[in-house]
DNA sequence: TTATATGCAAACGCTTTGCATCACG
DNA sequence: CGTGATGCAAAGCGTTTGCATATAA
């Protein structure tokens, strides 16, 4: 099944009615590479001429949100960004720093390392969240590439 | 010396005029345990009677946080806080999420983590941050007299 | 027919900005 | 004097809410 596909019925086994506005943000969610503000998916909504409320896409990202197939990001900037994933397990986040693509990535020895902290400081640690910034693949060869100078077209820019 | 008078010091050796008002906010900023938001340092501020504007504690804020003398945190539910910090080495925030007190905790092997996701990841990381959030020592000791009923005080909360 | 979902616009909280004034170097 | 700092109030931005309407179970 494909990404929108996935959402909508996240939707539905949690009870909620899979509404064409619901269905509508899935897509645009679905659609994105990488990460996205509410902004974005109205604008992108405008765009495609549907008529769709501020107030309905915040409620959808909510939903999404508590359903775990979304998740909401603090940028370095400060400002804040949603970005796809996978509600079964949990993960961090790979976020490409030039054209925001994002990519969840297994906890993995982490755990150890925050049960680590958390009994050197003697916290009884709750939550934790690691969050990764960079280049990813496609742009830091574009990075590279536009370095070097000899073959990169000017201009141009990677966007998944 | 003290962390105001650190705070201080760093806002001079950076080439700001250590003004009246910039000792006050470095004084609120250090009396504090746990992480703060600007309108607690406003109605600190008020408390005591001392007249500062708005925008003055936002800008001495800012200057702080370039200083890297205080860090702005994401906290769980979205909101934003700032919390002092070692300005001289790169490390992260172990938080608790009762009393808001907030610590250092040294990067130590993250790095090593960090560095591994990105090579498996084909990214170019540029940046990553930890949070951690739990009960610190004292709330979970008062938690778990809560818990167990006999001996617990009620309605307290561990403050620092 | 009752619960849910939606649109709109107003309200909100936090943060920034414009601008006149003030203090420091 | 000139640059930097401040206060105030207004503007800005992202998000939430109240409420009447519309739609689905």
């Amino acid at each position: 099944m494909n990404q929108t596909g996935r959402i909508i019925q996240a939707l539905e086994r949690a009870g909620y009615q899979a509404t064409p506005n619901r269905r509508l943000v899935a897509q645009l969610v679905a659609a994105t590479g990488g990460h996205f503000t509410a902004a974005d998916l109205l604008e992108r909504g405008r765009l495609e001429r549907v008529n769709i409320g501020r107030a309905t896409v915040f409620r959808a990202l909510d939903l999404l949100t508590d359903l775990r197939v979304v998740e909401r990001l603090d940028l370095p900037s400060g400002s804040h960004a949603y970005v796809v994933c996978d509600p079964d397990e949990h993960h961090h986040h790979l976020v490409c720093s030039s054209c925001g693509h994002s990519e969840d990535v297994a906890d993995g020895e982490l755990a150890r390392l925050v049960d680590e902290i958390g009994r050197r400081h003697g916290y009884q640690i709750e939550a934790h969240r690691l969050e990764l910034f960079g280049l990813c693949p496609a742009c830091a060869t574009a990075a590279t590439a536009a370095a070097g100078g000899a073959t990169a077209a000017t201009g141009e820019e990677t966007v998944h």
